[in-house]
DNA sequence: ATTATCTATAGATCTATAGATAATGC
DNA sequence: ATTATCTATAGATCTATAGATAATGC
């Protein structure tokens, strides 16, 4: 009897009105409620009783998840970062230290974030522009975000190589530095955010358009983009693709 | 007598703390405070109350200038964008259409975007990515800076003319349409927003580095770059200079 | 006994309005 | 008379805590 699929019996008091996702865990629950209505109304005009309401419990219970809205928001930052700066540095590992394999890489990484930005759901990528964020409670994760921003800039500077927008005196004057080409290019990546804002589906961007344009960015010639996405494009069909 | 400096006489009962800037207007002291509070703290967590206090009058006060929050930051938005698109659609028209003169053109007009960014008060660019406003409310907003986003994206098209990328199939998948163009052009000059953000002093901000950027992006050749960037110094210099 | 909810509520806001007041302008 | 402020406040929140309750687990 009880071995069946008897709608996985819950310890606790049952909710007032009666759980609509059983199989999401209530923390999750909240997480997922609250992100959409701190990137739609934004996190200051969102008040617990709102996301409570969401969710289908009464305000009060949140209290027993999460210390406050603080926590939340942290949380919410945290997951959302974590994967990509572990891929970014995966990748900064194993690339090749040759600008071709650099530029391949970057492609590569460019690809994984837009993709990861245009598919997440309530388009979370919008909680990095919180005014809110800045405070010093969300350090754990700007740390990470620096992070990821470096791995860009490092790979940037790489796959530049020696050539390049280096030749003239001239020229140097409007060449970016390694930290200007780091979050130049996160910023590039992120585009994606405002598109979804300004009411693009998912599937209308073009992931490896953006990430082509992050190579040419850091002032490679054409056909060394030409040859980055081939050389990506060679390794990744070894490999499973992550996106497209 | 009242011919001199008499420390022009103002109407209305007088504050119950003095005016610590009497040469602004009240209406302006209500719009700097509000900016630098929406800023750091988000449109939400800022309180009517805070922004009163910012300014040095009662909470009250406020609705004497205006109806409420809202109005403030609708006219914090269309004043900052307004000067923008303006230039743009000037620059726009005067720019010639070959793909030189358009690609110096764009050169120019980010280079006044950025500098604009980096120098406005309070870091004022951050009120775009406000959640807030996304509503409708803020439509005449949005209006204009959709303008803005499709002469970027124009000039974009117009200076990677006919070259460029387009030469291989291969590569014609990973080239952005205009729209994506004028996208990712705005979120380029946009760094500066973030470079603020995360504590560059105004005076760090290569502007000629990110517009230069803005140039490869829409890819074309390094040496096409320093073209435009030595035209647009040719013709800035018979003109003033804005920017550098 | 433990868990996850509930109800109830204190205390602190916050917004927006009504009406008084203290200047200048005429 | 007009203007720009003030004081006072109603009514609507909002956050966070205390303590009760209704399940399961042992």
């Amino acid at each position: 009897m009880s071995t069946t699929s008897q709608r996985a019996a819950k310890v606790g008091r049952p909710r007032a009105v009666s759980d609509t996702a059983p199989e999401t865990s209530p923390r999750d629950q909240i997480l997922t409620a609250a992100a959409a209505l701190f990137v739609e109304q934004g996190f200051g005009a969102t008040s617990t009783r709102a996301i409570a309401e969401a969710v289908g419990i009464r305000q009060a219970s949140l209290y027993y998840h999460f210390a406050g809205k603080d926590e939340i928001l942290a949380e919410l930052l945290e997951t959302s970062v974590r994967p990509s700066v572990e891929i970014a540095r995966r990748l900064l590992d194993e690339a090749g230290d040759d600008p071709a394999a650099a530029a391949a890489t970057l492609y590569e990484l460019a690809l994984i974030d837009v993709d990861t930005l245009a598919k997440t759901p309530h388009n979370i990528g919008t909680l990095y522009l919180l005014p809110e964020v800045q405070d010093v409670r969300y350090n754990a994760f700007h740390s990470e975000r620096d992070q990821l921003q470096a791995v860009y800039g490092q790979l940037g500077m790489l796959a530049r190589g020696s050539g390049a927008a280096s030749d003239t005196a001239e020229a140097k004057a409007v060449v970016p530095d390694g930290a200007l080409l780091g979050a130049a290019l996160i910023q590039l990546v992120e585009v994606v955010i405002q598109l979804r804002r300004s009411g693009a589906c998912p599937e209308s961007i073009s992931a490896p358009a953006i990430a082509a344009s992050c190579l040419r960015l850091i002032g490679i010639s054409e056909p060394a983009v030409a040859r980055a996405v081939k050389k990506y494009s060679a390794s990744s069909s070894e490999q499973g693709s992550p996106a497209d």
